[in-house]
DNA sequence: TTAAGGTCTATTAATTTGATAGACTAACTT
DNA sequence: AAGTTAGTCTATCAAATTAATAGACCTTAA
């Protein structure tokens, strides 16, 4: 399960890509609309100003806007950052790599292969949702 | 990330199914061969009885053994018992299902979407994957 | 210069995870 | 029947992680 923590995240950043035209907008309003507790909602639009994604102006009529298109803000990278690695082993991580210690040849160790495979296409799938395809699949879900 | 106690599970279940031929084998050899505390394992081995996956016969030449064929074990149904849904989202969950609070209409929910497909991919390839079939794959990548 | 709005530091409660200890029960062996 | 082997059950615990809260502080626009 992916931590409220990254879902408040994903809930915020949509909600900006859907508000896009009415930026800044400022925190009280995201966490009220989204159903964050602001203080938190506070801690995780830092993260992601740290990480470039976010951007912020402060003072009157100022707020917090992306930084980034829409297009290039994946699930994926979103995850990674308030979650750590997608993969469900550490020996299948990318940047969190950790050796098995029982593991006697990695190489040919079936329980890898699997997680392996798993964590890859995850993480193809998670990379393909960036915000601007999950808002244009919410438009094509609602014509249904 | 999968919980020791899944990994564990794991690597005894795989073990239990490399020697198969010499069953029951007793939690010591296991514990050792696999670097897993024994206490801990004796925990893990008796969860899987509970949920008919080993028996094991007690007293001398006593040990655990596969109730069920190796091939009617697979990595879906072990990681659903110790860590729970695979999903990364309450919402696309079969049987732990909780609904977002937050969420206007689950229908056209975008992020909903993208987890669902990611854990049906999951679940399938992790339903392939069942004890035989680990073997198996270890086989052919050391032939490679 | 004052109100709006983001920033930073600390603290905390609750939950989960990983592990340990010890008493107890069942079954095989002599 | 006694002794040994091996699984079972109950309780407990430390550490880590997660989710959340409080409050002081800094910036900027009007």
């Amino acid at each position: 399960m992916i931590s409220k923590k990254t879902k408040y995240a994903i809930n915020a950043l949509v909600y900006l890509t859907k508000h896009k035209h009415r930026a800044p907008i400022i925190i009280s309003e995201i966490a009220e609309k989204e159903h964050i507790p602001q203080k938190f909602l506070e801690a995780i639009l830092l993260d992601l100003k740290k990480a470039a994604i976010l951007s912020s102006k402060k003072g009157k009529g100022g707020g917090y806007y992306l930084l980034k298109e829409p297009s290039e803000i994946n699930l994926a990278d979103v995850m990674r950052l308030f979650d750590g690695p997608i993969a469900l082993l550490p020996c299948v991580t990318y940047k969190y790599y950790e050796r098995c210690e029982e593991c006697k040849d990695e190489a040919t160790c079936g329980i890898r292969d699997v997680f392996y495979n798993v964590r890859n296409r995850t993480v193809e799938m998670l990379k393909d949702a960036d915000l601007a395809s999950i808002v244009k699949r919410e438009h094509l879900l609602s014509k249904e």
